[in-house]
DNA sequence: GATGAATGAGCTTTCATTCAT
DNA sequence: AATGAATGAAAGCTCATTCAT
């Protein structure tokens, strides 16, 4: 939160949170090529009072990008905290990950979401932070014998993040379809006689690059 | 591939071939949304040329998810036909599961291409008979012994469809992250002591719904 | 000056001709339509308090053109009163007309302030007084035998008009382009064995008309 | 005219020539940031068709000026040629100048106009042509004694520039007054005991610069 | 049958003006 | 009275779709 958000006029403020979050619920809905005029709709303000906030479309992406990911960094640092093993971390996080989905969707599916990203140092800060937590996390299971060995950090980010997207298509039969798919999972990454995995591991850092 | 598909000149077979492939990697590009003149262009043809073949976007978007979806079941039809046991059959599938990505991404990732694709009676033949015959493998899969009791065809549908997304903003730093993905996947599927699921098996008819 | 503008406060006084004083500059830079915004933001003022001080932007148009031919006016008595001869004052005013460029081009250049300052009756009066005054001068020169007879107060003030404008594109490469271009426009005015002229003197009063 | 223009279709030439002409005849009457839908309604076509033919409204700014100045290159190589002496040259070209107008007015009236013209190559052309014609002209009346020695080509130009621009806010009461205004401007150009001018003469290359 | 030009609806963005603080 | 936030109308531009060549 810069200094610029924090000098808002109280209901500028109040405006603004509700345009972010109006623009996580249709993005996620729709997609980031809503037109703007329904996110203002959704938020109850005028275009003109969401142009005024966000210069463009692309601003407004990375805002609701920005807020999305600090929240999942807290919710790592809280399941880090509060656990007793490294392995109910992991497993609480995989659990809540489907609340998560409309938060971080954005920045996995859509090519134009990412482009944007990209160039976005805040955003860039939230995502190192959140890898720096989930590696810590992934090395103590490991050193408690949970997890097997033959995987990395980044291994682990790429599976939370396809278990982060929607299961699709699907108009969820049980209801718990996002939880049974985390569990199975998990219970591929448990530390027990596998399969060998191709390649080597996949770390943190090689998820940096991007 | 319809009668009135049968009964093009060769000229104009040649055309709508091209047609159909521009807009395969075009989409996987750029999304559903492309415009059709770049699709056209890609093609090699005027948009006159193109809309002459497909009356609108939704006919050009339901050709595409057909042939996708055509060839994703042959290729299971083939492995079930040729592997030693259901197990290495599915091993197979997942395993190359990276290479029909751009084929159905299409049908998952874009809201729009899936609310197209529902009313679809032909792209829901392909669909079905897919899942028909994933259900055969699963179920002689656990009838061998080589996956758990406690999942149902769809769940490992759901599953696979979660690895056929290209994991995502990743330059893939090991070239084989779907690989490896595939194969953490594998062995949640595994029949051994595992962890217990929620919920009940989701089978294939679950599927069926929307 | 109006009644109303007379009983301002001190400093709402000062507000208001920093905003005259910024919205002379901003329309010189950048022509009549120039965002509110900015204007307000030259005169270090926020935009509320340009509206009230003035109404609309027609409003403002028309107090920046008053001021400017009142300036204008004063330039040309000051001439007339000061100077030993008629020409000698001609001389001045179209010598000194750069420097008035900025006033009054506003009123020259831009089709919309034309349309504008048709209907006002005050810039009208100051204009009607400035033709006037030129009027008085150009008759004495003619009196006086310094101006060719053949040419009337409409002809000089056109003149002039064409000097004041900006020499156009040109960086003006000896800085003196609208010195010499007054000169050269004197000399044309001058009495003695000229071109003859097509049609009629153009007077004071057919400039009146509009 | 590029090659790209020449391999129109006979309608789509058509109607880019027309508007052209309707953008030339807009820009004049209402300055360069009349809407472009005005633009295409004079046209005769919609937005969409003067969009494909110009991207984007510096495209037409450019094309209506490259025409503008063409135009007016070719008049004052035919006056060049037509006329018995240098000095008739140039009186025919003051006097058709009211008929170049709106011609040429887009590149000197507006602040815009210049600014996109600055960086375009065509342009750029033709006015360095046309300097070098005027150029010879003025170089031969001063050779045969009919001008004055001490101005330049840059002199002349701008004076004629001046001329150029419609006398602006008058309703001309002699429908004379463009004429007047150019005799009244070569008899200040014309050899013989004149005031003395400030500054150097300013040259034809004085005015490449910008 | 193929082509690419024309159309116009739709979306983004800007800005004059109003109004709550 | 001053400020700057909110509004919404208007303009730029893009692209799906139709149609003349």
């Amino acid at each position: 939160m810069t200094a610029s958000e924090t000098r808002l006029r109280a209901d500028a403020r109040r405006n603004r949170d509700q345009i972010v979050a109006a623009a996580r619920q249709v993005f996620a809905a729709a997609g980031p090529d809503v037109p703007m005029e329904e996110i203002a709709r959704t938020a109850g303000v005028g275009v003109g009072t969401l142009y005024r906030r966000f210069p463009d479309r692309e601003a407004l992406i990375r805002a609701v990008a920005r807020e999305s990911f600090a929240q999942v960094l807290a919710d790592a640092r809280e399941a880090a905290a509060e656990e007793p093993t490294a392995w109910d971390a992991l497993v609480r996080l995989a659990g809540r990950s489907h609340q998560l989905q409309a938060s971080v969707q954005l920045a996995l599916v859509s090519e134009r979401a990412r482009e944007i990203l990209k160039g976005d140092r805040q955003t860039a800060e939230f995502r190192d932070a959140l890898l720096a937590e989930l590696d810590a996390i992934v090395r103590a299971a490991q050193a408690e014998g949970s997890v097997r060995a033959d995987i990395g950090t980044g291994d682990v980010a790429i599976l939370l993040s396809l278990v982060l997207r929607r299961p699709s298509a699907v108009d969820d039969p049980t209801l718990l379809a996002s939880e049974r798919v985390a569990v199975l999972m998990l219970d591929g990454l448990r530390a027990r006689p596998g399969s060998p995995l191709p390649g080597r591991p996949i770390t943190g850092e090689d998820l940096q690059i991007h």
